[in-house]
DNA sequence: CGTATCCTTGATGCCTCTCAAGACGGGTGG
DNA sequence: CCACCCGTCTTGAGAGGCATCAAGGATACG
């Protein structure tokens, strides 16, 4: 417990568009709003100075690349995100899935270059917090390290999810994680928790879960005949979270 | 490159200890020693009054387990430490290898129970720094909590590696990464970087690298098959270090 | 309406896991 | 000092899950 910590107050991430804040966040954790983390008016008026600068990014479009010079932290305002690594060969690993109201780029704080590459998945909305001028920001707002500590921590957090993931699960589990992580996400961010809009590619669910795209359908196919889920394209309703739910954490549907 | 950070000094680790100075760093990255970051005299006391517990683990004998409540960060003075999640079938992935110098437990930041477990490879003495003991500390050194911020960046550049490892490599390449990795760090902490002390077992690698333990068996036979390295038990000597690092990036000798 | 992209399904093969048994080494007690 | 024991390491044989290769079908877009 940190008794130093501004506590935080959940809010509806529309209203916090409306209020003009900056909706800050990673993935897994839920909308936080820096305003009330942060408190003041004054720093309130500060902090919409700082992340006036926004853009829209098309599907495909890199928000950065690896290697490029560190320049932002974006908060997605609308559409979503992937993030991902490569090996020298050019096989890519998917590192992170980020929809609206997340927070990406903040893994390369140490580094003077990102360390991984950003692609809009859809039209995608964002806002760039520049990084000079985040310096103004940290200068005269107290709560904000500490605020994107608890980010980053729980960054570190999902990513140790991901290793059990990747190196612990099969395919039907790892599944089940995906569409039951991602719907308490959506849920979070006032979306509905069983339609859920994948807004990706199979090619990218099996690059960000470890597995061939083929596979991916597969185990889908699979899903459907089973009732678990319904799908069209990129739609899935989930019909039974609770088996999913089971499935996940290696449930006997999995068959151990 | 952040301006408002302090510049950072890399010191002899041995000197560090020394100094009385808390030996502050993650996987993966180097000794910084917070004096320098810190500054001034006034602080460098401060800081040894809340660094002065220390503490021995035996083989085996946990720091911390999963759900238990939140209540220091460790920094490792001497030994190693694994940290692992588990499936709740009991599969175990294990996240993080600390060796000496390194820092653990900062990703439980967020929330106030312990994220994953944590437990000593050997006889191992650490530094604890008491949570509430923490807040002054952040209080009075204005430096500290960007530290940790560029502390925890590394921390998940390291885990995207790490997913990327589990996502896309073999398990030659997966060997391989591990072993140059290890040597990286080795050297920094001024050790033999081509004498390697895994202080670990098979089994443990193999559940670090989401392999199976005979898997890990086979390809250290088989790198040594090939003079790429020799063992005995748990020490292993890198023979053609350049051949490795090759292999880890999906080199010819991997036969993609 | 054609084309590109994505999705789906099938057949085949291989990498790694699992099961199994034995070897090695270090520690302990006689 | 030696014999024993237990954990760890090693190697083999077999099975299985998933990747790969391949081809056809669906959907979106210009």
């Amino acid at each position: 417990m940190l008794a130093f910590s501004t506590p935080l107050k959940r809010v509806n991430p529309a209203k916090a568009v409306e209020n003009q804040c900056v909706p800050i966040a990673c993935a897994d954790c839920g909308i936080y709003n820096l305003c009330f983390a942060v408190g003041g008016d004054a720093d309130l008026s500060l902090l919409n100075t700082l992340v006036k600068n926004r853009r829209t990014y098309r599907r495909g479009e890199p928000l950065f690349s690896i290697g490029e010079p560190y320049r932002a932290v974006f908060a997605i305002r609308s559409g979503s995100v992937k993030t991902s690594v490569l090996t020298d060969d050019g096989r890519i690993q998917v590192t992170g899935l980020h929809i609206a109201g997340e927070l990406i780029g903040l893994n390369s704080f140490v580094a003077d270059r990102y360390s991984c590459e950003a692609r809009a998945l859809e039209t995608t909305s964002v806002c760039e917090v520049p990084f000079d001028r985040y310096e103004e920001l940290v200068a005269q707002v107290p709560g904000l390290q500490h605020q994107l500590l608890k980010i980053m921590s729980q960054e570190i957090i999902h990513n140790q999810e991901m290793m059990l993931l990747l190196g612990k699960k099969r395919a039907e589990e790892r599944l089940a994680s995906f569409f039951i992580n991602l719907s308490r996400r959506f849920k979070r961010h006032g979306k509905p928790a069983e339609e859920l809009n994948l807004s990706m590619s199979r090619s990218d669910i099996g690059n960000y879960l470890g597995l061939a795209e083929e596979t991916v359908c597969r185990v889908i196919s699979r899903f459907e005949e089973e009732s678990l889920i319904s799908t069209q394209r990129r739609i899935v309703r989930l019909l039974q979270p609770a088996r999913l739910q089971s499935i996940s954490k290696g449930g006997p549907s999995a068959a151990k």
